[in-house]
DNA sequence: AACTAGCATGGGG
DNA sequence: ACCCCATGCTAGT
């Protein structure tokens, strides 16, 4: 089996988790499958669902054709349906079976010269699988139409009764592979173009892969007299808005057994979408392929039933942007709340056939559509690696493809490869994660890892967002790096518990995420090393600079220096060295302070604390309260100084473990942390006084100098409190300082009492010592 | 002041 | 260079 199983364990370290693999697993992942996967990889043994479903595809495209939009009229409630032209996007549907797969490329709604035509990107597929294993993939004229008995002239207007005729005629048991190609355009009525590429394969246990094709013809929508193609070319949805529906969905959604569900696109929920402003932002392509076209910005009401069987009413609209348009379906948070959705999660957009009723689903980021955790294997043509830097998209083109089947392996189903085409990184899911579980993991992830264009707004939130973000990623290479750290460490056995639905293994004894915090040096012959201290006896041992040490390194586990394999053997590093290199800038200051094991540790903690103070763990309360960290730390194993995660991570404020006069580790380090910065702050606090003491000045005498701006009123104004306002909102420079300082030192305080507060509970009153 | 509607912005594809 | 779209911003309510 083609299988690309990373190591991948969630790691809880509080609310944060963490993905990771292996190295050679990435590393392999990265490679650039040198070789298409043999057909038969990317058709697995069909489940017998899969028939079913199918079948329902199957007769959900002859039944109704695949109308990007053909939600009945009574659907919204305006009755303004434009009649302008729309062009429908046509659905293209590809069957593959048994190890045929097969490729349509062609625009049926278009002439048939240009049913020959391949998109350039098209082309670059062929040419790419033309020279690997998958040189069977069709072009469109190989197929063959006769059985359908529709020759290419009649394609242009067919009718729904052609449609069935074709499919009755269908020899099911034929192997052979029948395609049929239907356009139908009614312009007398409404001029709805009808188009649909269809295709079946009569081998036992294939299935139907759909995927939403659009138009490469050059038609276009027109709206407001404008061309609504785009310059790129409309013929594809981007690969994240391409429906995933699972099974389970589809079965939900068309609980009536007569309906068939056509999945439309999805799309992922953004911050601003999940918000509280109830705006969905539709992706522009979908929008104008798959909702009514709308002629004005103020749009339609849209009567969108959700998978329980409820309408919704929307108002599907549009803002005019940029010489173009947003469109946008505004109402929805109360939808949305109903199918407990949030950012990052997916809502999912269909068509109940044969009614033409658009249906909206929800699929929590949290959930793998159940396809993907067990059809491994399906892969589409695709390459092997993750893109490292782009999982969603990973995700998005992949578990398409493991999911229930129903995406063709057409040319538009191929983004992946165009990503691979640029990135030489590639992989499915479904190769590398046979249980889902990365899946999930990234699902998880989602929202950060989708955040990707949130990183690019400018606002203070956003800076912060992304600076979050960077840290974020800081810590995941950290980690990244430290993998191996965070595999079981010999005997361990964790505790899996689950948070938020999400598991975590909980290293009771073999500690946290982070491995043992060292201090990079170089030794006597100038070789890099690193300097780590033991657990139990806190002395400096010496180790390669390459070791990755776990978080309760002992010394009997210096396999480097057997000679110091115990703890009972004199350390090799003197304090005043240590000194030196934990405060080589201090040198001259640190003079004043006597370093101490004490303080090597207060620093240690410090820089964890700084680095993880928000990978806290926030477990607490639980513990048995009576218990002091001075005496106890969080691991019953662990002693006073340690300076892992969970026990760096400081009492709560509901247990008063920490006495004011507590000297352990953290508080210590907390108290100096909080002296420095109420310094900070007074010192700030007196540079600002004194600055808008002059400034204030030399307002007054400026002001003294300028008539009054009542003389130029002629005194109208003259009691009026605005003068002051208007001076005040300009220049006065108090404004300055009120703002200023505030954001400045006035913060600070606050911060860092109430860190200082929350996390030692040194006093109520956040007071120190 | 809080909320809403809709435009503007700008990073990224 | 152009377009998309997430989200900021702000006038209006």
């Amino acid at each position: 089996m083609y299988s690309f199983i990373p190591y991948v364990r969630t790691i809880g370290c509080g609310r944060y988790r963490m993905l990771i693999m292996c190295k050679e697993e990435l590393r392999f992942g990265k490679t650039p499958n040198p070789a298409w996967p043999p057909p038969s990889h990317f058709l697995p043994s069909q489940p017998e669902r899969m028939k079913d479903l199918s079948v329902k595809s199957w007769s959900a495209i002859a039944g109704s054709g695949p109308v990007p939009w053909r939600q009945a009229p009574n659907l919204f409630n305006g009755s303004n349906l434009q009649s302008q032209v729309h062009q429908r996007v046509p659905f293209e549907i590809g069957v593959s079976g048994g190890n045929d797969r097969f490729r349509f490329c062609g625009r049926l709604s278009t002439a048939s010269p240009e049913m020959k035509q391949e998109s350039s990107y098209e082309r670059l597929v062929n040419e790419k699988l033309r020279h690997g294993p998958f040189e069977r993939i069709s072009s469109f004229e190989t197929l063959q139409y006769g059985n359908a008995g529709v020759n290419r002239k009649e394609h242009l207007h067919p009718s729904v009764n052609d449609f069935q005729q074709i499919f009755q005629k269908k020899d099911s048991s034929s192997s052979n592979l029948s395609l049929v190609t239907v356009s139908s355009s009614k312009a007398e009525t409404d001029d709805t173009q009808l188009s649909a590429v269809l295709s079946h394969s009569g081998t036992v246990g294939n299935h139907v892969c759909w995927h939403n094709g659009m138009h490469s013809s050059g038609e276009a929508q027109i709206h407001n007299g404008k061309t609504r193609g785009d310059g790129r070319g409309r013929n594809q949805l981007l690969p994240r808005y391409r429906p995933q529906i699972t099974n389970e969905e589809l079965q939900q959604i068309s609980s009536d057994s007569k309906s068939v569900i056509t999945p439309l696109f999805e799309k992922m929920l953004s911050a601003s979408d999940a918000g509280r402003i109830g705006r969905l932002v539709l992706p522009k392509k979908c929008a104008e392929a798959y909702f009514p076209p709308i002629a004005h910005p103020e749009g339609l009401p849209l009567k969108v039933q959700d998978v329980k069987g409820k309408e919704w009413l929307f108002q599907y609209r549009f803002w005019p942007n940029n010489n173009s348009r947003m469109y946008v379906l505004e109402g929805i948070t109360p939808c949305i709340q109903a199918m407990q959705l949030q950012a990052g999660d997916v809502v999912t957009f269909s068509r109940l056939e044969p009614e033409g009723k658009l249906v909206m689903g929800g699929r929590k980021a949290s959930v793998v559509p159940s396809s993907a955790q067990g059809d491994e294997g399906t892969a589409t043509g695709r390459d092997t690696s993750i893109p490292k830097d782009d999982i969603t998209q990973s995700r998005f083109g992949d578990v398409m493809a493991t999911n229930h089947h129903m995406k063709c392996k057409s040319s538009q189903s191929i983004p992946p490869i165009n990503k691979t085409a640029k990135t030489d990184t590639k992989s499915t899911w479904s190769e590398i994660d046979k249980p889902g579980a990365i899946a999930k993991e990234i699902l998880e992830a989602n929202p950060v890892i989708h955040s990707k264009r949130k990183k690019s707004s400018l606002g203070a939130k956003s800076k912060r967002k992304k600076i979050e973000d960077e840290n974020m990623i800081e810590l995941k290479l950290t980690w990244n790096e430290a993998q191996r750290l965070m595999r079981p460490l010999g005997k361990t056995v964790p505790s899996v518990f689950v948070v938020e639905g999400c598991e975590f293994e909980e290293f009771e004894e073999a500690g946290p995420v982070i491995g043992r915090p060292t201090i990079q040096g170089i030794d006597h012959l100038g070789e890099k090393i690193q300097w780590v201290q033991c657990e139990d006896c806190f002395k400096w041992r010496k180790v390669p600079a390459d070791a990755l040490l776990p978080w309760n390194w002992i010394c009997s586990e210096n396999l480097w220096d057997v000679d110091r394999s115990l703890c009972s053997v004199a350390g090799e590093l003197a304090t005043e060295q240590l000194k030196d290199m934990l405060f080589p800038i201090n040198k001259v200051s640190s003079n004043k302070e006597i370093m101490t094991e004490q303080d090597s540790n207060t620093f240690v903690a410090l820089e964890a604390l700084d680095a993880l103070a928000n990978l806290a763990i926030q477990g607490e309360g639980d513990e048995d309260p009576v218990a002091s960290s001075e005496t106890k730390t969080k691991h019953p194993r662990h002693k006073i100084g340690c300076s892992c995660i969970v026990c760096l991570q400081p009492p709560s404020g509901k247990n008063l473990n920490h006495k004011q006069s507590c000297e352990c580790v953290v508080c210590s380090s907390l108290r100096r942390r909080f002296r420095t910065s109420m310094e900070r702050r007074e010192k700030k606090q007196m540079e600002k006084e004194l600055e808008s003491t002059s400034q204030n000045l030399q307002w007054k005498q400026l002001t003294e100098k300028v008539p009054d701006i009542d003389e130029l009123n002629g005194g109208k104004f003259s009691d009026s409190p605005l003068k002051g306002q208007v001076i005040d909102l300009n220049i006065q420079p108090e404004r300055e300082e009120e703002s200023s300082p505030t954001s400045d030192s006035g913060c600070l305080l606050p911060d860092a009492e109430g860190f200082f507060r929350q996390q030692t509970t040194l006093g109520s009153n956040g007071k120190t010592d």
